[in-house]
DNA sequence: CTGAAAGCGCTAACAA
DNA sequence: TTGTTAGCGCTTTCAG
């Protein structure tokens, strides 16, 4: 086969600077006999030329092959027709669903979507304020109610609609949010329900927002059933794989007898990692051990056995949220009964949890 | 614990129309006693103001908190400081990475990140071809050659930078890509030495270049060993799980006798999924049927038994990809041997592939 | 070293 | 309905 090297040569090498010359409205006017207001209204406000202009307009736009510059039109109108989604993370899988949601909301109409993604913290979050500031975008979407900081001024007084999703900002804004306690409640549920009465957890960073919800339904459901909150044992994590993994060899390392019979991992990827870790050493799910996550991404389908856990609707929670912040960026006002949109998570039963083993309960 | 609909509420509702008034260049000359354009170049070209008149500037900007308009410096500058990146498809665990490296690049070098997801064609590639033409984004990546067509022009005819990553657009460009068939032929290489010589492989689209190159790359090994590209049993497929698991079941449905002894998926996602599949049947991987994949995303390493597969340098490609496009933004020209560039897949040995099965050689 | 002034390309009054 | 004109906020000659 011929080297692909052929399909790389650029015929021309591109010069220095900025970009080659762009046809402009005087053009497209020139071409059409009219001004270039009147190209500009044939555009954008079709109706108020006669049709004989605006098709001679047209057809000089398309010979000409005329866009109308968006650093221009963002100059003038004052909006840069764009919206900053805020990602802790990007390589996290749970992400990638919220940003189709939220993609397709916002070019449904006519937005584009740029990304800021938190990674590697101090100077990058200062750049995210600072476009925003700047015009940069007409809107912001936090996910997982993660905001960028900048030491001397807070994106909330950018005075741009910012909408928030999973779990509130640092700052009153309008939020998206699954029921969490519910949510987490309903795992503790399905694990009583198979008798299970020695329960791990395996948490979310410390003073976590989804954490604490998740915490505070899943051991008020226990307490209803008599289980007190300190009698679960819980392991460390931060919604990572690793995390998991480490949880399981903390599982491991305890004597069998206080091995929870059931565990909870507030996300899949934490739960996969448990469940790959404690079966590498032999412990058999559910067997000897129950593992519920969280989240519903791709991977709790094909991990061994299918992860019991709780699908959040990611897609849905995306494309509220961009609905939300378009209808602000409309200047739509937003009844407060709006401000707040609740989702919920659905069980969904995999076959990593099972009935507690007979010496179970204690 | 309080409701967090009391954090919603946003203090002040937001007016109709464009932004709040933001603090102008003119404000800040004003508040420091100089003209607009000592301010431009205080902040722009700091050693052509004197000391002083720079820390009166500086010292007005962080009293007002002046942050310099996008648009109007786009408008003047003609560059956006945005790159567009092209994704046929934003959910693919493949390119999170990938958008990874991309980002790092561009961000270290101020340049912001816009997506372009394709997954609805139609309008929606016209859209981002539009964008280009009107000076939305100063570059263009092209995740998997994809480029978005529009009825009457091309990405390529904008005058803006493009780089590829993995393969070839219908046009030419530079390239940042795998080494496939290289990778592929590790694959061969390594079921050959297991013993196999019944082979099986989960393909991509037809007529797609990864896929092309892979199985090329594939059978001229096995050529070498004296087997015929036609003795290998394909399997359709897409990239995608759903793929893998419509391979299994037909796996499943051929005789035992004309069963491969091993099958290679160019996803991980296809091989997990047919993995998924053949192992709820009964078939024993690797006893059975050795599987392997092509990418090494992370549910690779955690399905059942772990993946042998080949990791592409994701991060590494995206990066890459984004300092090249930069180089041709800032106009340097590339020397034809840096137009395409080639990193290495490698092997990475899991538990999914293992000897061929006694009655394996025929 | 600093200021005045001319636009970048477009839209939106305001006139005609 | 269409044209003229004044900026949007900034950078950048060109003078001073």
């Amino acid at each position: 086969m011929a080297s692909s090297e052929s399909e790389a040569g650029q015929g021309v090498e591109r010069r220095n600077g900025p970009r080659a010359r762009a046809v402009g409205i005087a053009e497209v006017a020139a071409l059409a006999g009219v001004s270039i207001a009147t190209v500009s209204r044939a555009l954008a406000i079709p109706e108020r030329v006669t049709p004989a202009t605006r098709a001679r307009v047209l057809e000089a736009v398309r010979q000409t092959g005329y866009t109308p510059n968006v650093a221009a039109r963002s100059l003038r109108a004052r909006r840069s027709m764009l919206v900053l989604v805020v990602v802790p993370n990007i390589i996290t899988p749970f992400f990638a669903e919220l940003l189709l949601g939220v993609d397709q909301a916002l070019s449904a109409e006519g937005y584009g979507m740029l990304i800021g993604n938190l990674h590697d913290r101090a100077e990058k979050e200062q750049h995210l304020v600072d476009l925003v500031f700047a015009g940069g975008a007409d809107g912001v979407v936090l996910l997982n109610g993660e905001a960028p900081k900048a030491p001397t001024r807070s994106l909330a007084d950018s005075g741009v609609p910012i909408v928030a999703v999973s779990s509130p900002p640092p700052f009153a804004a309008p939020l998206v949010l699954v029921r969490q306690r519910e949510a987490a409640a309903a795992v503790a549920e399905h694990l009583l329900e198979l008798g299970h009465r020695r329960l791990g957890y395996v948490a979310g960073p410390a003073r976590n927002y989804i954490e604490h919800e998740r915490w505070v339904g899943f051991t008020a459901r226990l307490a209803a059933a008599g289980i007190a909150a300190t009698e679960v044992t819980r392991f460390s994590g931060n919604f990572r794989v690793e995390a998991g993994i480490a949880a399981g060899r903390r599982f491991l390392a305890l004597a069998a007898a206080d091995r929870p019979t059931a565990v909870f991992a507030i996300s899949d990827e934490m739960a996969v990692g448990f469940m790959t870790t404690v079966r590498a050493a032999g412990v058999r799910v559910p067997d000897d051990v129950s593992v519920v996550g969280f989240d519903g991404i791709l991977m709790a389908d094909y991990c061994q056995p299918r992860l019991t856990t709780i699908r959040q609707p990611r897609e849905e929670m995306g494309r509220a949220a961009a609905e939300l912040l378009l209808r602000l960026i409309a200047g739509e006002p937003i009844p407060p009964e709006e401000r707040v949109q609740r989702l919920d998570g659905v069980l969904r039963l995999g076959a990593s949890s099972g009935p507690a083993p007979a010496g179970g309960r204690r």
